[in-house]
DNA sequence: CTGAAAGCGCTTACAG
DNA sequence: CTGAAAGCGCTTACAG
């Protein structure tokens, strides 16, 4: 159906090796041949075929992106960044999401593969570390998103995961708390233990204590950090303030809180992680560290077309998120006059 | 670098046409055979060239998916219930976002067609309808997920959007509103005229007037929500309700009565409508009409599979809504009392 | 400037 | 059962 070179050869009375060249602005071609082929191309409704082209070319102009669900709105943002660049590059992008089943992982990689796209990008996460072996053997340029694989590849882009939970609990120790928990992700991600580390290193610099039943672990999720947190919540030895591995986990202790009936900040204090865009419409919103998703895709995206350009590129790029100050944070009860009165009263000299 | 069907005819000592045949389990090869060139195959990492395949079976096995932005939490369900019915079946998905741009979409069509796309699923409500004509040249099968151009294309599912609003309206008549305002998009689209002609429909038949100030206009998102309906919000001749196009619209209203100091659902009851993940964390937790956004994604990559198989199939499906009762409505403040005692009180009758 | 030729990596009648 | 041949629709040295 699609009508091929040759025919449009035949009508314009020369060979397909000239309408190739003109339909690819060869300077070999004057330009009255070149716009009259193209313009019998254009009236016949030529469209080149990509396939063709990439089995001579050895390059399908298509780029890999893996996510473990596409449905997870931080994904989202991360892949309409790369979508974008990829698009503005002539790349088109082949969209796969794991589902974080290991034979979808392996069926993933063997379609990228199969299809010989240019490069991958994986967006997620999620994947199991055999997965990543896998991928590796493929030979095309490979960028990790906030990799959790270090080690393993060698060129990544990554929110500053460290900094983000420092500045979280640092805002915490500062408006008064001293009894802080850490609601992590249960699956060893590596962005999980570096957030740890960022929450470990403000709790230990400002010399306070952590429990270890004041270190939890969900699963990333809205019910799976709901069922972390409750039995802690429920407690006598409260925590006045917990930092959560994400938004989503948030969410989850939102709805425990509401549940047990503490007030948020009163009761309990709550910072998240990532900045969802619904995150500002809570009640109370939440505070929580902005991580510039859309960025972190478009510069996985660049740095993936650097790499197949040939150009040698940074190796791993780190971004800064940004704290934001909601309402879900204030002082703890037991401190708030302290910190009211302080404020009001110039002469009152805080602890 | 990728090794070739020849390379291993060469190594079992067979033609190319028998590995060929082998590997893809011709009844003609006999199992011992066949087994000896797979193993060999394997053991030499081959694959398959999906390009060189496409090439002479005219079958890419791929299929583009457009969405206006992946963004959108609406379109991110949609595309992942699409994405897995899709590599279940062995297709690819190519995913391109138009951005609501012309030139864009002028673009992701040329790539589809350059890319030989088997068949294309629309998933977006933003595509210009100069857009739609020329995918319709593109002669592959096409589904419109949410159908915004009726009579364009043979094959969509769709919700049953008038029948969502219809039944949010009708919950606030029942409540005892009788002053109710409609929120829609400003585009023109399809599913905002049958949405608006749902709440119609409902409003005329308890016989309750809409007067013209009640039908505002946004653009189906938050700040443009917010803007449009700002100025009725503060007049004195509030709606006591608010039946909004979409949740995302229903989050700027939220934000504009949070503004204005107006209580949800006191002074003002709001229904969205999509049912968005967080929408049951808001606060108070939004009434809205869900759709099953996974499903809808999951039933149009179906359709396009059967018309893919030449199977005759539906050609308009339509899924139903379903209306979720929560905290954003209730009994409008002046008749809140006569609810209540009506209902505490049998012996009270009410209006 | 232009064309004939080779080749990219497969699939599939066709002949044996 | 198996191989030689043709062909899918392009690109690109090579020769003129």
């Amino acid at each position: 159906m699609a009508i091929s070179i040759k025919v449009i050869a035949q009508l314009a009375g020369v060979s397909h090796s000239t309408v190739s060249r003109a339909l690819r602005d060869s300077p070999l071609i004057p330009s009255a041949t070149a716009e009259r082929i193209k313009l019998i191309a254009k009236q016949h409704g030529y469209s080149a075929s990509a396939v063709a082209r990439s089995l001579v070319t050895k390059r399908t102009q298509a780029v890999g992106v893996v996510v473990t669900s596409i449905a997870d709105p931080f994904n989202g943002e991360v892949v309409d960044g790369i979508e974008q660049v990829a698009n503005q590059h002539g790349y088109s992008v082949i969209l796969a999401t794991s589902q974080a089943l290991p034979e979808r992982e392996l069926m993933v990689v063997r379609s990228f593969q199969e299809r010989r796209v240019d490069g991958i990008v994986v967006a997620s996460s999620r994947l199991g570390s055999h997965y990543m072996s896998l991928l590796s053997e493929l030979e095309v340029p490979i960028v990790l998103l906030n990799n959790q694989h270090p080690g393993m590849f060698v060129h990544s882009v990554s929110i500053d995961n460290a900094s983000g939970t420092y500045a979280a609990t640092r805002h915490l120790i500062s408006l008064g708390h001293n009894r802080i928990a850490y609601l992590g992700d249960q699956l060893g991600l590596e962005s999980d233990s570096e957030r740890f580390h960022g929450f470990q290193q403000a709790m230990s610099e400002a010399q306070l204590e952590v429990p270890v039943e004041f270190i939890l672990k969900g699963d990333g999720k809205r019910e799976g950090a709901a069922q972390a947190c409750r039995a802690l919540l429920d407690s006598g030895d409260r925590p006045t303030a917990i930092v959560c591995y994400n938004d989503m986990s948030a969410l989850g202790v939102m709805d425990v809180a509401a549940n047990l009936e503490l007030s948020i900040p009163l009761d309990l204090s709550i910072v998240g992680f990532d900045d969802l865009f619904f995150t500002s419409a809570l009640q109370p919103p939440l505070t929580t560290i902005r991580q510039p998703k859309k960025e972190l895709g478009v510069r996985s995206m660049e740095l993936l077309l650097a790499l197949l350009k040939g150009e040698a590129a940074d190796k791993h790029e780190v971004l800064q998120g940004e704290l934001v100050v909601r309402g879900s944070t204030d002082a703890p009860k037991g401190r708030t006059y302290q910190a009211i009165s302080a404020g009001k009263n110039s002469d009152t000299r805080s602890s």
